[in-house]
DNA sequence: CTGAAAGCGCTAACAG
DNA sequence: CTGTTAGCGCTTTCAG
């Protein structure tokens, strides 16, 4: 009583063999439904509980799937993360969350964390990655996938967009309602490389369009808060007063610089233009409700799921990476004078 | 090259034992600098990586706390969940983190899920389970924490507050801020527990004080979203529009609301305060700001880790459960006419 | 500081 | 449908 029961205790109070025990506890093992029934029962009153340390190392499978993300309170990410463990659940696999704060070193000490619990599948969010995690995941020898971008050098799957063409979309919109001055205000590019991706879609678009990209407000370390949104608005406002439109990185601090406009008692979209990324919940409940780009978080994580599922399944099946492109779409709403 | 090297393999090429190898990716084990960097290297160079299944099976250490939240995405669980982490990570634990979606039987299936990979200990959020959940926690023979809530009858170890408490408090702001017929926004209570306890909270307090507790608006189930807080707003606005304040169960249904209020031509506080809970970012960006509070998310981690990692590392100075009470601050903000 | 033997709890592989 | 045997890759335990 004062030791955990086993297998052995339970096979030995239900009158089998240890490994009737083990099929007692499998969906696909055949045994028949009154043994099982009786044994379960058994296990129960023992208080039995199985041991999945020991099964995985015996049948080298650990049924994780590990996924690394950003940041854990991102509506985006979990989104995605939300999405990817309800395809995996019915599958037999639990997600192994692990946050990379937005930084490369720490993704690669991450992963390094990770593969030591022998995942099945490894999703990744980013296609940015150091050479040693680059080293790392190849020759882990299981899928990997890449999401929320669409990286040069694929490490082997992809389920993405690119951030860069987003903001073309958005540059265009913005374009056709003749805005010209536009400004984009982002985070500090060395860290977050999806924003990164963003600002550099923004400043081609715009040169592509013939016009001046050297809008740009840089703010601290993403994710760009709705605070430091709202800070950079004010500094675009006081330094650039004739700008016609603003892109934000993310929703979140697109409503920052709303809430700087309103506090200014300036007029969206009236006055001044503001638009954001993500289509973040906050972006249609806002006064004016937001523009923005949605990229479909969920949809990335059911395809990844999918296709996790698939390629562990058949495990031969093997015809080369799966590449996956998810189109963004542009929600036009009130605050760029749309909706 | 085919198969993955594992501690045999890694031996022979260094020309040393297994328990050699195995000396040298741990910490404390005795062994000369010399032979760890060189085992070290010999195992980066075959691409070895530990496997700590096999690990966690013979040494009964799993390396995991099992944690469960009700949403991924949700910054105040998130935040406790980061300050958690970040405690665990120096004790070499790392968080296996679970969602119960607001819902005590998901909770229950995923406590069961989660204690077959042999968490060193538990947290979890909340203090009401299933009768099963709670069997089967007390039967795991791990330390449990339950956080966010102060529990009647705890399980074990608490690190909490109390959410009727915290509803008394802001009770208590309004009255003294003249205001008299107060209405509270919330979800289905039947799933969201600690909203529950809150809009008990609510109605106590308002009976104490001899006033009118009724001005009840129910929503959809939790998380309660800007948007239903924008619709319970108008329900609000329009079946008793001489209410004179609004509490909301948290901060995005008390910002959604406050959006009502604008899209109306409604003046806050002037016509009508609201106020939220959490501290969500936020409540401190919004025109005008909410008033809320502030329940502390990432104390509540960091001591929750604290006390975990105290309890794993002497295993035997049992002193009977701990409890930590965190007492939550109200942030008096424009939107009550204050600030 | 290093090594040899034994075994953690379960399941693959085979037999009946 | 059920049982026997062997062993997954590591670390505990004991010796040197």
């Amino acid at each position: 009583m004062s030791t955990k029961p086993t297998m052995k205790e339970v096979a030995a109070a239900a009158g089998v063999s240890v490994m009737t025990v083990s099929r007692a506890f499998r969906s696909d093992a055949s045994i028949s439904d009154d043994t099982r029934e009786r044994i379960r029962n058994v296990a129960d009153e023992l208080g039995y509980v199985f041991d999945a340390v020991a099964s995985n190392l015996r049948s080298q499978r650990s049924g994780f799937v590990a996924v690394t993300i950003p940041s854990i309170n991102n509506a985006n990410f979990a989104d995605t993360v939300a999405a990817l463990s309800g395809r995996l659940d019915p599958a037999g696999l639990q997600v192994l969350l692990g946050r990379t704060n937005y930084d490369m070193a720490e993704e690669e000490r991450l992963i390094g964390q990770l593969l030591r619990r022998q995942p099945e599948a490894l999703v990744i969010t980013g296609g940015h990655h150091t050479e040693r995690a680059r080293r790392m995941m190849q020759n882990a020898a299981i899928p990997v996938i890449e999401t929320w971008d669409l990286p040069q050098e694929p490490l082997g799957n992809v389920v993405g967009f690119s951030n860069a063409d987003a903001m073309r979309v958005m540059v265009a919109h913005l374009s056709a309602r003749g805005y010209r001055k536009i400004a984009f205000i982002g985070g500090d590019s060395s860290f977050d490389t999806r924003g990164a991706d963003r600002r550099r879609g923004f400043v081609t678009a715009m040169q592509d369009r013939g016009l001046d990209p050297s809008r740009l407000i840089t703010v601290g370390r993403p994710p760009v808060s709705m605070r430091e949104g709202a800070a950079a608005m004010a500094i675009l406002l006081d330094t650039l007063p004739d700008t016609e439109a603003v892109i934000a990185v993310a929703d979140p601090a697109a409503f920052g610089a709303l809430t700087e406009c309103h506090r200014r008692g300036i007029r969206v979209p009236d006055d001044i233009a503001i638009a954001g990324f993500g289509n973040f919940e906050i972006s249609g409940v806002s006064v004016p409700a937001l523009t923005t780009i949605d990229p479909f978080p969920a949809r990335m994580g059911e395809q990844a799921g999918e296709l996790i599922a698939g390629l562990l399944r058949g495990k031969v099946t093997k015809n080369g990476p799966t590449l996956i492109e998810i189109e963004p779409q542009l929600v036009a709403r009130a605050s760029t004078g749309a909706g």
